[in-house]
RNA sequence: CGGGGCGUAGCGUAGCCCGGCUAGCGCGCUUGCUUGGGGUGCAAGAGGUCGCGGGUUCAAAUCCCGCCGCCCCGACCA
């Protein structure tokens, strides 16, 4: 391809709409162009990249069994109906209407096409497994699009699902495809890291998410140098909590009856921890009243704790809850947040069913709120004092804590998740009728599996990855062209120019993407340029070089090579198959 | 949706508080000369419904009201 022939707007300046380096990458190099907030135009080297990521992911399916499929983005509103899925993913489905005013969605994911299909086309144990994939555009009513492609409202994913007899032979599927992701990340060049993960709405049991560090990442990570313990903080846990002190204490008659007491204007925490009070925050219980699924929960944590709400949702079983409002809880409790309490003598309601983190089990001399504005109680006694209903892990682990294997201190980073996969068990096969016939004649649901990967993010999350103050630094394997032809002189009988038409020419026929900038600017605004874009490789063809009858190899990083005219042709060739294979990229052909 | 910020030419911005504009600057763009190995220099140009609608006023980019859009923090997630 010739420069002056494609379109790559490069932009000295940031546009405003930019926050992080990468989405600034971006927009400067030309790669893609707004539209609306979180819906974007690929111009023609962002297509360019992006059609390399997409190509590495399908020769990863491909190569670890999984066939590929191509399903609609349109769906028929039924189908989520059918699944249950209208009502608990409502918020983030792109809902018309035709002009015979029946409804459609346009698909934010398809596990109900594919079991659908599954459910229709597949009936006998012998035609398991099966794992269909596609590479598709995914619509979200994202409730807040950021970052250009990290989260937008359209972008492209590879989704697969696979659909096994049995929960071993799931087991098998999940394990190619957490492979198969660790080779898709390590030839795009990116450095990702598994980590346990929340299962979050999309339901099942077991998940894990592919992280790339990145401080501009939208998860926090806690992860573990002793043992290689990893998780997602919405699902991480520490040893905190788990054999807390006084666990085997029995009701103590040691500790007096609780005691109330005047605490004017103290409504949370934090003041009641400092003077005149002076109760240490661990030494407090904090009191939270959720709403779920329209009925009131009351949440217990150490008043140094903080609530996981992802943790508290996957106990619950649903996604529907938020935290009550003051008036509600006025209503419920009789007194105002920052003043109440959980103590079985103090509480108004005994029907609101009281949630327990583990850290309090058996905790005693404890101070909380006594349900009555303007009053603490003291000397409470967890298990003489509060019945709790359930008890579990609620907390959010917390920098620093042992480790629940090791015991080392667990550590957190930022990071951006670009894949995750999940056993999904039945819950779809039963819903949408996937089942299967066993060599016994007997009916069965198939058990699932599906496992995504943010495509356009995954792009992204390369640039985020791979830069310094002149741009983009793409690995080999991805990006736009491997190499720029850079001729300082370009009339057209000039020798730089010859030579790059020749360099061209006989690169392109050996395989190597090449692109040539035949544009009649200085050298310095090509340099520029090149290093913006970032492509691995420079050849400049100038007349200091020429007149040595050499030619000028600028890896994007790296110095500069010269060699001779008649060597550059093999040296760039090597150059190009030595970049992707050293990223896992087989040479072509 | 809640909280915060911002909308002035393709991009970045000044002006807004304290109404008085023919709206200024840099980059980019066009033309000519110049320069020619890291965003060359000089000159001449083109390009603006100051987000949209309403109001106040002799007068609105500037003050007031409403709407729209964008960005950041939170819930959501590949």
């Amino acid at each position: 391809m010739r420069w002056t022939q494609t379109l790559v707007p490069t932009l000295k300046e940031s546009p405003a709409e930019a926050e992080i380096l990468s989405h600034k990458l971006l927009l400067r190099a030309g790669l893609i162009r707004r539209l609306a907030g979180g819906v974007y135009t690929f111009l023609p080297l962002g297509l360019r990249a992006l059609r390399k990521v997409e190509q590495i992911v399908r020769e990863e399916m491909d190569r670890a069994g999984a066939i590929e499929v191509l399903m609609p983005a349109l769906q028929p509103v039924e189908i989520w109906q059918q699944s249950g899925r209208y009502r608990t993913a409502a918020e983030v489905l792109y809902k018309l209407r035709d002009r015979a005013h029946k409804d459609w969605v346009l698909g934010p994911t398809h596990e109900e096409v594919i079991t659908l299909l599954v459910a229709a086309e597949v009936n006998s144990y012998r035609q398991l497994p099966k794992n269909f994939y596609q590479i598709q555009v995914k619509f979200r009513d994202e409730i807040r699009p950021r970052f250009g492609l990290m989260r937008a409202r359209e972008f492209i994913m590879k989704d697969a699902y696979s659909f096994d007899v049995s929960d071993a032979a799931a087991q098998i599927s999940y394990q190619k495809m957490y492979d198969a992701y660790a080779r898709i990340f390590a030839r795009c060049g990116l450095k990702t890291f598994a980590v346990e993960a929340d299962t979050g709405v999309i339901g099942g049991s077991f998940s894990h998410e592919f992280m790339v560090p990145a401080e501009t990442g939208e998860n926090e990570v806690v992860y573990c140098d002793g043992c290689g313990y990893a998780a997602n903080i919405e699902r991480a846990e520490s040893a905190v909590g788990r054999s807390p002190a006084g666990a085997a204490v029995n009701p103590s008659a040691e500790t007096p009856q609780p005691e109330k007491f005047p605490t004017p204007g103290v409504v949370t925490i934090e003041a009641l921890a400092a003077p005149p009070y002076s109760v240490a925050a661990a030494r407090q219980i904090k009191t939270l009243v959720y709403l779920v699924e329209s009925k009131p929960v009351i949440v217990l944590l150490r008043g140094d704790d903080q609530l996981n709400e992802a943790k508290f949702a996957s106990r619950l079983g649903t996604g529907t809850f938020r935290p009550a409002t003051a008036e509600e809880i006025f209503e419920w409790m009789g007194a105002h947040p920052g003043s109440l309490g959980a103590v079985t003598t103090t509480r108004r309601r005994a029907d609101i069913p009281v949630w327990a983190d583990t850290r309090l089990r058996g905790e005693r001399d404890m101070t909380t709120g006594a349900n009555e504005d303007g009053f603490h109680l003291r000397h409470v006694d967890v298990a003489r004092d509060i019945r709790v209903d359930q008890w579990a892990d609620l907390r959010t682990v917390q920098t620093g804590e042992p480790c629940a294997r090791c015991s080392q201190p667990l550590k957190t980073r930022r990071a951006i998740e670009v894949g995750h996969v999940f056993k999904l068990g039945t819950k779809y096969s039963e819903a949408l009728g996937a089942e299967f016939l066993d060599e016994s004649g007997a009916r069965h649901p198939c058990v699932m599996g599906c496992y995504g990967i943010g495509v356009t993010r995954t792009l992204q999350a390369v640039i985020e990855q791979s830069n310094d103050k002149d741009g983009i630094i793409w690995p080999m394997s991805v990006a736009p062209y491997q190499v720029c032809l850079t001729p300082l002189n370009v009339a057209p009988q000039s020798a730089a120019m010859q030579l790059a038409e020749r360099l061209y020419a006989e690169l392109t026929a050996a395989g190597v993407e090449v692109i040539l900038d035949d544009r009649d600017e200085r050298p310095g605004v090509k340099f520029k340029d090149a290093d913006l874009v970032g492509f691995p490789l420079r050849v400049n063809l100038g007349e200091k070089s020429l007149a040595r009858g050499e030619v000028e190899i600028k890896p994007r990083t790296g110095a500069a090579m010269s060699v001779k005219q008649d060597e550059a042709l093999a040296r760039v060739v090597a150059l190009v198959r030595d970049g992707l294979a050293a990223l896992g990229n087989a040479p072509r052909g």
